[in-house]
DNA sequence: TGTCGACAAATTATAGATAAAATAGCGAAT
DNA sequence: ATTCGCTATTTTATCTATAATTTGTCGACA
């Protein structure tokens, strides 16, 4: 077979995940197994089990006998994830502090201009992702690292469904001052500018 | 059918959580999808989206050609999982106390008289749960509601875990002392003991 | 005696097929 | 004309069977 050491259930999880994120299937379309399954090459039973990730992501809901749609999101939710990340990820850069190191940093600031040079939203928003995980990830907190991660995607969605058109590289000076505080050794300044930050992904104009 | 409208893959679910939780199937144990399946008299199918489940859940671990595996949990994970709960918990209870109503505090006082009375670590943990269930809901986020439910019930995991036999009543000062601040509108004071209760569930040495 | 290799058994993962349920469309009756 | 009920189609959920991968054991050779 032309499995690469991955599931195909997961396969299929991550290329419907793309093209919710993406905003290529609208919310609130029905998923159906079966044609879902055709479009793989697969049966449905993988399907089946990708669209329980999928759910577990937030990103369908599934009915018990009515089938799974794409899960829609409101103002509200848009809010809830936004702040539900601020504690977050608040939280896992106070766990990380200490084990930061200038290598981490530096790399950090590399990302962070590399993001400035990005043309389009999906490129910009993968580097915006990357220096976030790159100064969290040393908290060494895995369950807390993944749940950032799935409310990551969900801030993805919102970012490219509205703000396509009109979109254009932030300077991101929050990470610049974040990276600062870190420098600085003080992690209560990061934290409080990162809580900031986070609080209306693609906002530029609360800043 | 002896069906209740709910899906034959999330009766396996929840009734492995439980087994997870209570600590029957001890951590690391192989669940073979056929014996499952024989067990339930289903067949595997629904039980691999019970174990997908599961792993979203965070009580299992998949590893792909390798099959399914009982969680296993670390002191850290423990600490982990607290801290994640109690500035999530924190979140909740801020957006909560808007919404809270004098019916509601009476019912979560009545739940915490309960609790006061029980007799083993199950029913307590289950009138613990309704206590802080009960006093968040009001938030209206449902998917924060969804992961803190997650993290509670690894919380209980670890709760069963050690302390079955010398288990005894706590009185639960902490409950009370969050609902007198709540009735006086003190929020934040409400959410600096809920911090703190949540830290390390079940240590009564360190209070 | 230790290690390498191959064979066999067990188990997971996927595919194809079947049955149950819900929705939609159509018809008749009021 | 509108509403209620029935039938048919679509879709989900489950079951049985098949294929592929892994693990454990046995034997031979160095």
């Amino acid at each position: 077979m032309t499995s690469k050491d991955e599931t195909i259930a997961a396969r299929i999880s991550r290329a419907l995940a793309e093209r919710i994120i993406a905003g290529t299937i609208a919310p609130g379309t029905r998923l159906r197994q079966d044609h879902v399954a055709a479009e793989f090459g697969a049966s449905h039973v993988p399907v089946r089990e990708a669209f329980r990730r999928l759910e577990a992501q937030g990103l369908a809901i599934s009915e018990p006998r009515r089938g799974v749609r794409v899960a829609g999101f409101s103002l509200d939710e848009i809010r809830e994830v936004a702040e539900m990340r601020a504690a977050l990820e608040v939280l896992a850069l106070r766990n990380a502090v200490p084990h930061l190191t200038k290598a981490v940093l530096d790399e950090a600031e590399e990302v962070n201009r590399a993001g400035e040079r990005a043309k389009d939203v999906e490129s910009w928003e993968d580097t915006n992702r990357t220096f976030h995980r790159l100064i969290l990830t040393p908290c060494g907190m895995p369950r807390l690292l993944k749940t950032i991660d799935d409310l990551h995607t969900a801030s993805a969605r919102f970012l490219f469904s509205g703000w396509r058109a009109e979109w254009e590289a932030p300077t991101d000076r929050d990470h610049k001052a974040i990276l600062a505080a870190l420098r600085a050794g003080d992690g209560e300044m990061a934290a409080s500018v990162l809580a900031r930050h986070v609080q209306w992904p693609g906002h530029k104009g609360r800043k």
